[in-house]
DNA sequence: AATACAATTTAGATTAGACTAAATTTATCG
DNA sequence: CGATAAATTTAGTCTAATCTAAATTGTATT
């Protein structure tokens, strides 16, 4: 649903951040389909990046690309403005967790450091996003993640909801629906597969089944 | 202060609507200044501009560029959109009067009608922003400026100040030392030309020579 | 009415970021 | 190990928005 014709270097540092987080390298057809760009497009790109900013990002040849430290703290400000912003428009405007992510996927190139620190300070400086995402801090450090995937739960076992990663609008609003928002307390029924079926809080067997999904559940366990 | 290296139309509109607001033409040279962008170049765009979208722009060799109705609208929603930004940006993040405008500059073009409507909702569909400028209305029509230039009063007459137009940061800093925000009661002390000294307030005297004047005051008059 | 100055336009060059198609490199698998 | 498929890169094209320099048009003045 992306529609801008061109693409920020905000949002390659910002796409290659999310998939080297695990260690590897971010290929060029990766990119490609986040960027909605085509493939030669990226490489294009990519080489005239590293070329004009070698302090921010590595590139070699059929190897993709990843971040140095100083690209990574770039590409942080840029999450971090993003779930400030959802965060914000959530308390102050009313929006729902799934409307605000295009909004303020628009919004985070354009505001200023001034406009970050006021909204930080207006929330008392929160850690996390609506969807319960960790927020870099204002030294753009990433607090580590604490919280347990939905899928390492077995049956009985208690826990309380603390992110949902990476969701389409579509299973945002299901599960609002469900109540399954982040602090929500929940008790596995019958587990058979996360990808398939996730059924949680006493009775209630949500059928994911069918869905499009895309997102994660990770929850704080309790007992 | 400008640094976007390319126009968006809507700044296009923007600027040719103020520069259109008495009924003139906008010439190529004004809006030249305004976009920061050589006289040449506004040729160039204008003219695709019309060519491209005639419902929106008129344009005439040597004669400069109007808009039509429906470009008015159009560019009164970006009006819109900065006013109703600055008084949100004021009410909820502490911002002051003369620290908005740039903010509001910026993200003017990307927030959505939906962002629009919340924030005007929010305050209650106010008619002003911060500096007193009218909002244009949700069907987007400019309401009638029912105020006094200052320069209309004559020595003991007493106003308030409704609106102030145009001024750059400084000045507008000079006036919030001075207490002369939209809402002041002001008394004219003594009043030679309002170009050159402004004398507001019993006792106050404001002179205004030597600051770079480009601001214009509107009051209410009151007696 | 002629000239001179300012504003505007034309023409042509430059840059950036995308695209397509073809070539190359890497990876996989029998 | 070699063949094929997939991923990546190269090469060349296109478009949009700017620029500079030169040509033109409009305007004001005498």
């Amino acid at each position: 649903m992306e529609s801008s014709l061109t693409i920020s270097i905000q949002d390659y540092l910002k796409h290659i951040y999310e998939l080297t987080e695990g260690g590897e390298n971010a290929s060029t057809n990766a990119l490609s389909e986040r960027l909605n760009v085509k493939p030669a497009s990226v490489t294009n790109m990519v080489q005239k990046l590293a070329a004009a900013q070698p302090a921010l990002v590595e590139y070699q040849k059929h190897q993709g690309v990843t971040l140095t430290k100083e690209g990574r703290k770039a590409a942080l400000e840029v999450i971090r403005h993003h779930r400030l912003l959802e965060a914000w428009l959530v308390q102050t405007l009313g929006y729902s967790w799934d409307e605000v992510h295009e909004e303020a996927e628009r919004l985070e190139h354009v505001i200023s450091e001034d406009f970050e620190r006021r909204m930080a300070a207006a929330m008392g400086h929160p850690l996390r996003d609506p969807h319960g995402e960790l927020i870099p801090t204002a030294d753009l450090v990433m607090p580590l993640e604490d919280s347990t995937p939905l899928s390492a739960l077995r049956p009985k076992q208690k826990a309380k909801i603390q992110c949902v990663k990476n969701a389409d609008a579509e299973l945002l609003r299901h599960l609002e629906g469900l109540g399954l928002l982040p602090g929500a307390q929940i008790v596995i029924v019958d587990y058979s597969s996360f990808d398939h079926n996730l059924t949680v809080k006493s009775g209630t067997k949500v059928s994911v089944l069918g869905l499009n999904i895309t997102g994660k559940i990770f929850v704080d366990y309790l007992g």
